[in-house]
DNA sequence: TCATCATTCAATCAATATATTGAATGATTG
DNA sequence: CAATCATTCAATATATTGATTGAATGATGA
């Protein structure tokens, strides 16, 4: 067999696992990882997203396909990739588990600087879908516009962090709201939380974000394929 | 904040996840992780059992330490290692998980070396439990002995792989045999299994190891401290 | 208190990873 | 069928990682 380590099956399986560990070794490919959760996207969009050069962005997608993270597939001119399997969602989770418990670094940014900016103790998705059937908030979908237009919660109102300001009068005064963006740790979520509080809004943050809650088998609404 | 990067705390924490997906993410970190999760070990030991030198498997360690994956107690002259938290298996767990579904190349080692080896299908953990209990059932743990003295599954008989062809009059022929050892894709057991098939004993594997049983809750014993 | 010895550190070299640039590819679409 | 253009490849420079050697550390235990 062509695969065969010289060492045996046992060093090459370690070495399989390995292989997909460091494909999630590298501050890019997980911000990348994190917008795949969101929905399949072109190599020139996730490369702008995530600040880095067509050409780059590209070896990291290439990179993580080979490792089985994502899976790649032609639309027209452009090739969409996505995560391969809804497992990858589960790795990602273990690993940030593992991160906010144990190592030092993580544990002082999400205190620092997230606490700070959300004292209180967010929604939970099971509440908020209970909530929401009953009609009792409104939820603010604060991810961009295209994000939003792949998926996004029932009823959710899609204001991009960016615009907050701007539109503060589509957000009702007498409801509570709940915001969510991409993940656990997205910063949009906690930035209009915070923004939208010192307006006077009541107004919480979702514990996580849309993949999480479609991954979680709930409800979710789409505009356009 | 001294760990605050000068990007944000979105690239703060992406590079903290990072950092532990990168101590995962060579082989040699694995199988220590894998040898950790049956017990805390000395750094003489884990270096000799993985087939490293003490400098290096010292520095394999430091690093797991410092992802947050480790920790270290002194026991007399010794250091001893252990695995930080039990989200660390599930991290493991996942990252199987991945790699068998999507990465070829693990597929292919499963496989074309595991399968053959074991064509019947695994006693899952519960089952095992109930007919341990029934006592239907001989639990062979086929794992060094150390390994074992430090923690097993109750009424296991422990015969190391390399004695398992001397030791053949300790195993029943009128009862099914369970054999395990360290976890999933631990190669012990899957020779034991082939190695007793082969002498017509009726024995099967356990669908994984110690480590798995342990964190499930299930009962175990232990020799010696 | 001091010799011992397991572990860590430091220095080095080879191997591998990352980012950049510019050219090549190749499927689409008019 | 040819022009277009998103993506990939190739080549390069720099940075990081992994393994080895030998010396340093420092707590233990006599």
């Amino acid at each position: 067999m062509s695969s065969q380590n010289p060492k045996g099956p046992k060093s090459a399986l370690f070495a399989g696992f390995a292989e997909v560990a460091k494909a999630l070794g590298q501050g890019h490919r997980l911000e990348i990882l994190e917008l795949l959760a969101q929905s399949e996207r072109s190599v020139e969009v996730l490369a702008e997203r995530a600040g880095l050069s067509i050409a780059n962005a590209s070896q990291h997608l290439r990179l993580m396909r080979r490792a089985g993270l994502l899976v790649s597939r032609r639309d027209g001119k452009r090739i969409l990739y996505g995560l391969s399997d809804p497992a990858v969602l589960d790795l990602m989770a273990a690993l940030r588990r593992v991160a906010e418990r144990n190592l030092a670094e993580v544990r002082e940014v999400i205190g620092g600087y997230f606490h700070e900016r959300d004292a209180l103790e967010p929604v939970g998705r099971r509440e908020l879908a209970r909530r929401l059937k009953d009609g009792l908030v409104t939820v603010l979908d604060v991810r961009p516009e295209d994000e939003f237009g792949t998926g996004h919660l029932p009823q959710a109102i899609n204001i991009p962090l960016r615009e907050l300001t701007s539109r503060l009068r589509e957000l009702p005064r007498d409801r509570e709201i709940v915001a969510y963006c991409r993940g656990p740790y997205c910063v949009l979520a906690f930035e209009a939380v915070a923004l939208l509080r010192r307006r006077g809004f009541r107004i919480r943050r979702l514990e996580d974000g849309y993949p999480e809650w479609k991954a979680a088998g709930l409800p979710v609404a789409q505009d356009r394929r």
